[in-house]
DNA sequence: TTGTAGGCGTTATCAA
DNA sequence: TTGATAACGCCTACAA
């Protein structure tokens, strides 16, 4: 299985190699006589351009590399990135350009592979599925003015490329609803309260209550991880009757907290964010944050592609819009 | 930014670019002397090959394609791929190799990727992560020669290269401590039964059974569909009140059954496939199969990698041990 | 042990 | 509208 070349078409179309080169890059340059002579030999002899000739003269890969930290063992997190990637990886190939996987347990391993595949021409522009403050990945990019995307909101909102939801808002909507069903004792459980997105989402939340001069509002937070929410909220519980809500940052926690709320017999509303599979799949109902992460990606590949196209654009960044969704039945499986 | 290319290192080392060259591949034929000093050079430019130039001269790119097929809303799958997926590119990347992640919803877009990638010289070798019993895709693979691994085992054993566990000898294990424990009942409930794994993981029940000389058993099958296992088996436990034990060939299935025998106030027995995290997350503890995921990896990149290279090898196909584990008291949720 | 030079497959510049 | 030809950055005979 030979390799055809450039060479080989324009041998057989009786062109030069130049020719047949405009031919590919659609040039307009060109006899329409002998753009269709061409496009036959290359229809004929299946060619197909060696993509490593074209990143040497073009220097530029085609090739975008996705960053994937720690998933932590958290079922959620593997819907979230399975979900993101394929969507990143579809709308990416539509603008011709391919998805590298990159993921490490160690952080130092991790930036060193990322410097070496930016250094040796590899990628053209990075996404990060998963902001972590003052990343020292990110700051490397930004120093080297290499294109990047994030996932999430940055502290700096006016540096670098980003994508996220307004959590912000999407936590004082939900929040809103549950005053609007005439409940006045609310907590908050959070996620991590080293990431970003769970100071927006308190953020929301406190608003919210202040827009209704609602008192009453203790605070606990936890790992993400159901089982520490387990806990956290059946202790809370036993301590404090009036409760009334749990305005959680994540689907996973809702779930913990719905786990001890069954366990005491109580009615204590729970809310979630992202709108899990695993909601779905233990066909719990509580009221959730629908993120669309197709739109996420959508957006966070074509701002890339822009800024590595030299596109112009007026932002730079993207707010998505979340849908807030469930919430008829609580926590009624099936 | 400009980029150090070869050149500038010969220059500042005073040697031609051949020199530099051999040192960067380690090559033998090189005086200590200047070795040290061209990676002085190398160090203090900070200097990495161009992968397009590498590429182009060697034509192999050093880049694995590994393809997923669409994961059909099962959260299991999400773990199996995340898990597998991050395996493999770590030990891709032991031996030099990045992964490029494949992916389409439509088959007939995802082989006419699989194809360019492979005409434009952008992969050197694919990963398929689920076995379809006749894939187009591994036959046009197979026709082509081009290097590929699947994780599964296929229908022709000699053809090909492939890693899996023993299915069979697994769920007989499965079996044989069920049988073990004293319990003479059985039923098989099945995943699809297009796929090749269903079949072996049944054959390996009705191996156990029949060395027993244990007759009673029924078979149902379903999707991989939790909630399909649960109205079947409910069904089958409502007409049946002998059974004693479900072996099912998917944790997923698994936890649907469970749940309708705990519906149902019965006494069932059930075991599982795959040690999934849904099952842990659930605090679940029934009998399942620890598949060993990481080694799975790391024998398919190794395997792949080896043909690519030439390496030559005995077999064709590598078999991983999988181990039992759980069960010590069933479905137990916390 | 080292250097020279041709080649890998394209693109792009400059003539024609 | 087309064709030569010099890059792109590296590797590898072949010579020295």
């Amino acid at each position: 299985m030979k390799k055809i070349t450039i060479k080989d078409v324009a041998k057989k179309a009786n062109v030069s190699e130049a020719t047949v080169s405009r031919v590919m890059s659609n040039s307009p340059l060109i006899s329409d006589k002998t753009k269709r002579k061409v496009l036959k030999v290359i229809k004929e002899l299946d060619y197909f351009p060696n993509s490593a000739a074209v990143s040497l003269t073009k220097s530029s890969s085609r090739i975008l590399g996705i960053v994937i930290e720690d998933q932590n063992d958290n079922p959620l997190q593997n819907d979230f990135f399975t979900e993101t990637l394929s969507y990143i990886s579809a709308y990416a190939l539509e603008r011709g350009y391919y998805i590298l996987y990159i993921h490490s347990k160690d952080n130092e391993e991790l930036h060193e592979n990322i410097e070496r595949l930016i250094k040796t021409n590899r990628i053209d522009g990075l996404v990060f599925l998963n902001l972590v403050e003052n990343d020292r990945n990110i700051n490397y990019l930004k120093e080297i003015k290499f294109p990047y995307v994030v996932l999430g909101t940055p502290k700096e909102l006016d540096k670098g490329l980003w994508v996220d939801n307004d959590n912000i808002k999407a936590t004082r909507e939900v929040t809103k609803r549950m005053i609007q069903k005439g409940y006045t004792n609310f907590t908050f459980l959070s996620g991590p309260t080293n990431l970003t997105v769970s100071n927006y989402r308190k953020e929301g939340y406190t608003i919210a209550l202040k827009e209704a001069k609602i008192k009453s509002m203790y605070q606990i937070s936890s790992d993400f991880d159901s089982y520490e929410a387990y806990h956290t909220t059946k202790e809370l519980l036993m301590q404090n009757n009036q409760i009334e809500v749990i305005i959680t940052t994540d689907d996973i926690l809702a779930i913990g907290a719905i786990r001890a709320i069954e366990e005491l017999g109580k009615k204590v509303e729970v809310t979630g964010f992202n709108n899990s599979k695993l909601r779905k799949y233990l066909k719990l109902n509580f009221t959730t944050v629908d993120i669309r992460y197709e739109e996420l990606a959508n957006k966070s590949v074509n701002i890339l592609i822009d800024n590595i196209e030299n596109v112009k654009r007026e932002k730079n960044f993207v707010i998505v819009q979340a849908d807030i969704i469930g919430g008829e039945k609580n926590g009624t499986k099936l």
